[in-house]
RNA sequence: CGGGCUGUGGCGCAGCUUGGUAGCGCACCUGCUUUGGGAGCAGGGGGUCGCCGGUUCGAAUCCGGCCAGCCCGACCA
């Protein structure tokens, strides 16, 4: 490619709506434009990119039988009827009507179609089978951010596995697990698997594939002595016990005018410690009013809560719906001698008493609460919140809690899919057998923010050798002098026959201007060609990962390159 | 969905308070000079001021409605 004839607009300022530095990047070196939210074009440079990303994840696909499929983007509304997902998938599914009036769907995974197609599967013989596409996914994301990182239009690359027994679907999902590390491993990304939860849709050993970046939306909970890996949605950590005192105190209700939160009762005269407090928290799980307990201090998370009780619609409840049920307001609320309303309590909470919570009654609280005496738990379960520094629970050392890009996601499916579908297959006896799957999900453009989010400096990024659009760049100084671009078009030539994707930088345009392009964009190598050097028959040879710079004869130019990117 | 903010040429911004028909930097085009780290001089092209309506002799500016985008939160296989 010569630069001058590219499309390759590079802008000099940020744009201001970028905060993700690969939003910035990506979006100043001319990789993207944004549409609208969550809808980005794809230029020429990023197209190069994705397509060594999508390269190596076929090449990885392949290695383990993967076999290459397209499925439509669009959806007839009975598969996903079918599954159970049409009313589920809510609104974040795009939905639009046909001509006729046929109700369909854009498709934001694809278990549903390859469901469909496995109904063809007829014999025990013919597992298992892994099936992938790289295709594009639509999801009518509530809040699209950080440029590509979070979108409603992305390609993924989506796979399945469909097996006879969960014996088999250990042995693919591991394959995966494999196959996945060497991606990663070859994009140039530190990619930590971290247990996870699989969310609404059910499955187990649902593991995600993390990288460590202040862009994350995601908290993964890491243990640098043992090597514990976990989502915060999944997290556990041992905590000290707390010292509640020698008196065991009974239920004793006092006033605490003008006290609304935990903190307020912290400091109030009479009140007590956060951590000696009962946070009552209530909401609204599958219509019905829920009191969610936890240690004054602690937070809960959400997702352990939706997957612990299994429920799907679920939000904190509305005031007046905790007025009608509890009699009391949001600050004044509070479990003990509540009857007929479920209980979920953390068991941090466990074994505590004289402690401190809302009475029902606003403006007032209880003290002298032991938990297990005074509170009908109807559930313990973990839904509380990893800090930072809590010890870990396989070896005891501190936890440490950061933030982290999803780059991929693995979980076993089960039989879900194939139950909805009728999919079976005759075993040795000639009985029908319901296949098991698993599902594996990478995203491309994701995985390309991640990587500029991790291989960049304040010149621009700095692309691994195996997706960089181009690997040599060949910056010639005064274009317009004959005999200099002459000797660039030369080594172009060369560097092309050797098998390197090389870009000419063949623009009147002063060197700093081409030095900065170069590396805004992140080439690995540039190769300087200018009246200076030609004198002497070098030219200059830069690595922009390691920042070192060789003159070089220009005879060796080849050469010394492929042995840079061997090295 | 709640809170905050922003829409003016390709990008970054000023002008709006105090109405008079749009300006700056970068980018772009032409010419000359310059050329190993984002050049200089001269000349030039490009904007329904997000959209609709209202007030007014006159609206980028004031008023109302709508739309879009960004950030925080909620939400999110």
């Amino acid at each position: 490619m010569r630069w001058s004839q590219a499309f390759i607009p590079t802008l000099r300022d940020d744009p201001t709506d970028a905060e993700a530095i690969s939003h910035r990047l990506l979006v100043r070196g001319g990789y993207l434009r944004q549409l609208m939210a969550g809808a980005y074009s794809l230029l020429p440079l990023m197209i190069r990119v994705r397509s060594k990303v999508a390269t190596v994840i076929r090449e990885e696909m392949d290695r383990i039988g993967g076999q290459e499929f397209l499925l439509p983007a669009v959806h007839p509304a009975e598969i996903w009827q079918k599954s159970g997902r049409w009313e589920i998938m809510g609104d974040e599914m795009f939905r639009l009507r046909d001509r006729k009036g046929a109700d369909l769907a854009l498709g934001m995974t694809h278990e549903e179609v390859f469901s469909t197609l496995a109904l063809e599967l007829r014999s025990y013989r013919d597992l298992p089978q892994f099936w992938y596409q790289i295709q594009t996914k639509f999801r009518d994301e509530p809040r699209p951010k950080g440029g590509v990182l979070r979108t409603r239009e992305f390609t993924m690359k989506d796979s399945y596995s469909f097996d006879m027994e969960s014996a088999g679907l250990d042995s693919s999902f591991d394959r995966h697990y494999v196959a996945y590390q060497r991606i990663f491993a070859r994009l140039g990304l530190d990619a930590v698997p971290v247990e996870a939860s699989s969310g609404a849709m059910g499955g187990s050993d649902s593991i995600e594939f993390m990288v460590r970046s202040n862009s994350g939306e995601d908290d993964v909970v890491y243990c640098g002595a043992c090597g514990y890996a976990a989502n915060m949605e999944r997290a556990t950590s041992r905590i000290d016990a707390i010292e509640d005192g020698a008196v065991h105190a009974e239920v004793e209700k006092f006033a605490t005018p003008g006290v609304r939160t935990i903190l307020d009762l912290s400091t109030f005269e009479g009140g007590a410690a956060r951590e000696s407090q009962i946070k009552s928290l209530v909401y609204m799980m599958e219509g019905e009013l829920t009191l969610v307990l936890l240690r004054g201090d602690h937070a809960l998370v959400e997702q352990k809560l939706q997957d612990g009780t299994g429920a799907i619609d679920l939000r904190p409840a509305h005031p007046e719906e905790i007025q009608a049920v509890l009699g009391a307001n949001p600050g004044s609320l509070g479990a003990v001698g509540v009857k007929g309303v479920p209980i979920v309590a953390d068991p941090a909470l466990a074994g505590r008493y004289n402690m401190v919570t809302g009475a029902n009654e606003d403006e007032f609280h209880l003290r002298g609460v032991d938990v297990e005496r005074d509170i009908e738990v109807t559930t313990w379960m973990d839904v509380r919140e990893i800090t930072d520094g809590e010890a870990c629970v396989t070896c005891g050392e501190p936890l440490e809690v950061f933030k982290a890009i999803e780059v991929g996601h693995i979980f076993k499916l089960g039989t879900k899919y194939a139950e909805a579908f009728g999919v079976s297959v005759l075993d040795e006896e000639g009985a029908a057998i319901t296949v098991i799957m698993g599902s594996y999900g990478i995203g491309l453009e994701r995985n390309i923010a991640a990587v500029v989010e991790t291989h960049h400096d304040e010149k621009g990024i700095v692309w691994p050798v195996a997706i960089a659009p181009f690997v040599v760049v060949i910056t010639v100084l005064r274009a317009d002098v004959t005999e200099v671009l002459d000797a660039g078009e030369r080594l172009y030539r060369d560097y092309q026959q050797a098998g390197i994707d090389t870009i000419l930088d063949d623009r009147v345009e002063r060197p700093g201007v081409k030095f900065a392009d170069a590396e805004l964009i992140g080439i690995p190598y540039r190769v300087t060609v200018g009246p200076r050097g030609l004198e002497n028959g070098l030219v200059e040879i830069q690595d922009r990962a390691r920042g070192t710079t060789e003159e070089i004869a220009i005879g060796d130019a080849i050469s010394h390159v492929i042995q840079l990117i061997g090295q």
